[in-house]
DNA sequence: ACCCAATCTGCGTGTTTATGCGGGTTTTTG
DNA sequence: CAAAAACCCGCATAAACACGCAGATTGGGT
C-alpha cells in the first residue's frame, strides 16, 4: 500500500462521511496507528482535512453555515430530539428548510433507514452523511431568501408524493389563527406539502407560539403534531392541546 | 526489451490497475530497479503518470484528492476567469457540480443577468448571492458521492430545457478517447446535459488532460470549448486544437 | 564492415523516506 | 480522579531513492 494511495482513500472516506476515526482507518488500511496519524497530520498540513483528537473531519463544507451562529440552538436541538421519536425505519418523510430541520437531521440515528424528500439543499447535503437514507431533492426555482426550491414546478412534483410524515418549521403559530407566514409563494408551497403527507409535524421554538403574521397557511386542524422545546405541562401549550394537537 | 516496449507495458499496467509498484515492474520486466525508476521518471515528466515513493499512480486516480476544495485552487480560479468570457447577459446556462464550477460562480460579475439551471445544490447556494441571476435547481435523487442530483427524473427534466451554454467539469479528458469517467449514472446525466445545450464547455485543470477512465461520456466532437489554466500555446493542448476545439 | 557518438543499462555507494515499536504524556470519559 | 484511549517523540530498520561511473547497445555515416 503506497502512502499516496492511503491518502487518496482517506480523503475518499472524508468526502463520503465528513469524518473518519483513526482506529477505523487502521482497520481499513491495515497499517499501524502511527502511520495513520502521520498521514492525517500530513493531509492536515496540506489543508486537505481538519485533524481532531481521534480522527479527522472534512474541511470542505463547514462553510455552508456557521454552527455557532444559529439562534436558540439549544432549544432547536431539544426540539430535534423530540421530533426524532416520530421517525421510524422505512418511513417516507417530507421536510422543509430552516435551521430547526437541519438540527433535526444532525441528530438522526446513524443507522436509520428511510427516504427523505426535501425542498432544501442544505437539508439534502446534511442527509448525505447517512448511508441508510435515500435523499430526493425536489427541484424548482431556488429562493434567494428562504434557500428552498419553490414555484409551480415544485408543487406539481409534490402532488406525486405520498409521505408518511411532513416535518416543517414555522414563523408563527396561534391557537385561533393557526399557521401564518409572510411570503405568499412559500405559503402555497407549505399548503401543498401538508396535502401530500399522512401526518404533519410543526417544529417551533416557544417564542414563536401565539404570534400571527399576515398570510394564513393552514388552520391547526391540518396539523397533527406540535413540537417545542417546552414541557407539555407549560401553560402556554394548553390552548394547543385543547385544539386536539399532539404536543411534545 | 526496448525502452519503448517497457513504457507501453507500464502504461498498460497503470491503466489497468491505476497503480504500479516499482518492485513488481522489476519482476515483470526483468530489469534493474534503476531502469524502472528512470522509466517512471521519464513517464512522469511526460505527464503520463504520477510518480510516488514506491511506484506510480494513474494521473486520473487522484479524483478524491482535488475534489476537496483548496487543491489547485489558483488553477481553478484562472479557469473560472476564462470561462466567464463565454457568459453574456440574458443567457440560459446549465451547469454541473464540482469545485471548478463553484469557483466560476464566485468569480461571476455581480450585475450579470442570466438564468442558471444546475444539478448541484452547492452551485445553487452560491448563485443566490447574485440578485440578477435566476436559479433553478433540478431535482432528483441526491448522490452521496458526487453531491449532485441524478437519475431518470433529472434526465427527463433536462429534456425540457434548452440552454445556450453547458458548463461542466470533468474527471478525465483525452484527445482520442474523449471525455471519460467512472460512474455510469453520472455519465448518463452528463450525456443528457450535453444534448440540451447549444454549446458545451469543459472546464479542466491541466493535470487531468490526457488521462482516461473506464467509461466514455462523449467524444470531443460533442464539445465546443475546452478551458484550462494553461496558455493556448502549451504543447499538451495542440492535440485538442487539432480536433477542432476552441481552447482557452 | 567499421567506427563514433549517443543512449541505455546495471552496479556500488551513500542518502532519504516510510514505517513500526517502546515509553512517556495528554485528552477523554465514566 | 482514575482508567482507557489517543497522542507525541525518538529510535531502529528496511525499503526506496539518487548519483556517478563503466560496460553494453544502438544507430547512423563513411
Amino acid at each position: 500500500m503506497l502512502k499516496r494511495e492511503r491518502h487518496e482513500l482517506i480523503m475518499r472516506q472524508i468526502n463520503l462521511h465528513n469524518r473518519v476515526l483513526t482506529t477505523d482507518l487502521v482497520d481499513l488500511l491495515q497499517v499501524s496507528e502511527d502511520t495513520i496519524r502521520r498521514d492525517l497530520q500530513e493531509l492536515c498540513e496540506h489543508q486537505k482535512l481538519l485533524k481532531v483528537h481521534g480522527g479527522a473531519l472534512s474541511r470542505s463544507y463547514q462553510s455552508a453555515y456557521d454552527d455557532n451562529a444559529i439562534y436558540a440552538r439549544d432549544a432547536k436541538i431539544a426540539i430535534a430530539k423530540k421530533a426524532i421519536s416520530l421517525i421510524k425505519d422505512g418511513m417516507v418523510i417530507l421536510t422543509g428548510g430552516g435551521t430547526t430541520i437541519i438540527e433535526l437531521v444532525k441528530q438522526l440515528p446513524v443507522n436509520l433507514k428511510a427516504t427523505f424528500f426535501t425542498i432544501s439543499p442544505f437539508v439534502a447535503i446534511e442527509l448525505t452523511k447517512y448511508d441508510g437514507i435515500e435523499v430526493i431533492l425536489i427541484g424548482g426555482i431556488f429562493s434567494k431568501n428562504s434557500k428552498v426550491t419553490y414555484g409551480s414546478h415544485v408543487i406539481s412534483q409534490l402532488a406525486g408524493i405520498n409521505a408518511d410524515l411532513c416535518l416543517i418549521g414555522t414563523s408563527a403559530i396561534h391557537p385561533q389563527n393557526g399557521l401564518t407566514d409572510t411570503d405568499w409563494e412559500i405559503n402555497e408551497l407549505k399548503k401543498a406539502m401538508f396535502h401530500c403527507a399522512k401526518s404533519v409535524a410543526i417544529l417551533c421554538i416557544s417564542e414563536k407560539l401565539n404570534s400571527t403574521l399576515r398570510l394564513k397557511v393552514a388552520g391547526l386542524e391540518n396539523i397533527h403534531y406540535l413540537i417545542t422545546e417546552l414541557s407539555v405541562r407549560e401553560e402556554v401549550l394548553k390552548a394547543y392541546l385543547a385544539k386536539g394537537l399532539n404536543v411534545y
